[in-house]
DNA sequence: CAGATCTCAGCTATACTGAAATGC
DNA sequence: CGCATTTCAGTATAGCTGAGATCT
């Protein structure tokens, strides 16, 4: 009995919503140990899109990944004091700034992909190649379709 | 360009495990739309853990939701003022708190059940009867393959 | 004695709100 | 004028750590 007890309700275990909660753990737990950092996997999606679509505004990075315009604000500071974005004011609409990932912060992508893969590898360790590529697009299906939606009830 | 920038770089829209945080946001975002305040998803948690089991000791409450032994006090101060679980010593280890949920407690899982119930919908609404059980089996699967092995690296 | 349990104090990360300054 | 962007200050929650008291 002293450590015996161990499974969740079946209620729970039904629940999409409760799965997605703990898989998510599991999931930024491998990344996380991967990365070193937990603010490294942050870092690895604002690095994402800048590499992606190119110089880019502050409010257009929070809306691509879901984040705060406050937070990126924060999330950026850091980047830059790293010398992994630079930051500069659009000279066509002042009232933003282009940020712009450097050579730097494209080394640091490239070298966080491959922890990154090897992460979701160890994530879905239980799944067959197919299987995977099935969650991945069910996923992909329920999350294209929240988009603009979720927050801001 | 005022409000047009929306996708996610390709990169991440790969990843399951950024998908997964994407997707619980969605998900919690309609359960808690429907149970009113944010904490009723941890509290939906608890009870359906107490009327699975029966009375069960803190420290396994926990290890069941994967919540941590601190924060399960806190929770459980909160469900004691409502009169949702009673509290009381566990006279065959004295080191233990017997929990159990009472007569209202039931009463507000039940209730909780219809809302939660509904959320799921409202999340897997882009998915058919047959994808969403192989998303819920596959989660299943990723979500069972971790337990006791995500945290305490 | 080693180890488990409950509790509290406190820390960090994340998510969000409100408001000001600037510019379209 | 209304609206968008950046920034800062502040709030709230979740998740976790460390330590103490109690008990097996």
């Amino acid at each position: 009995m002293t450590t015996a007890a161990e499974a969740p309700p079946e209620r729970l275990r039904r629940l999409t919503s409760w799965l997605l909660n703990q898989a998510r753990v599991a999931g930024n737990h491998h990344v996380t140990e991967r990365l070193g950092r937990p603010r490294a996997r942050t870092d690895y999606a604002i690095l994402a899109t800048l590499e992606a679509f190119g110089p880019t505004s502050q409010a257009d990075i929070g809306r691509r990944l879901g984040i705060d315009r406050s937070d990126v604000v924060a999330l950026l500071n850091q980047l830059g004091d790293e010398h992994l974005v630079h930051r500069a004011p659009d000279e066509l609409d002042r009232r933003r700034n282009v940020v712009t990932i450097t050579a730097a912060g494209r080394r640091r992508l490239h070298a966080m992909d491959d922890e990154v893969t090897q992460a979701q590898d160890d994530l879905l360790q239980p799944l067959n190649q197919e299987e995977r590529a099935s969650l991945v697009h069910l996923l992909q299906r329920v999350v294209d379709h929240h988009r603009g939606t979720p927050p801001r009830a």
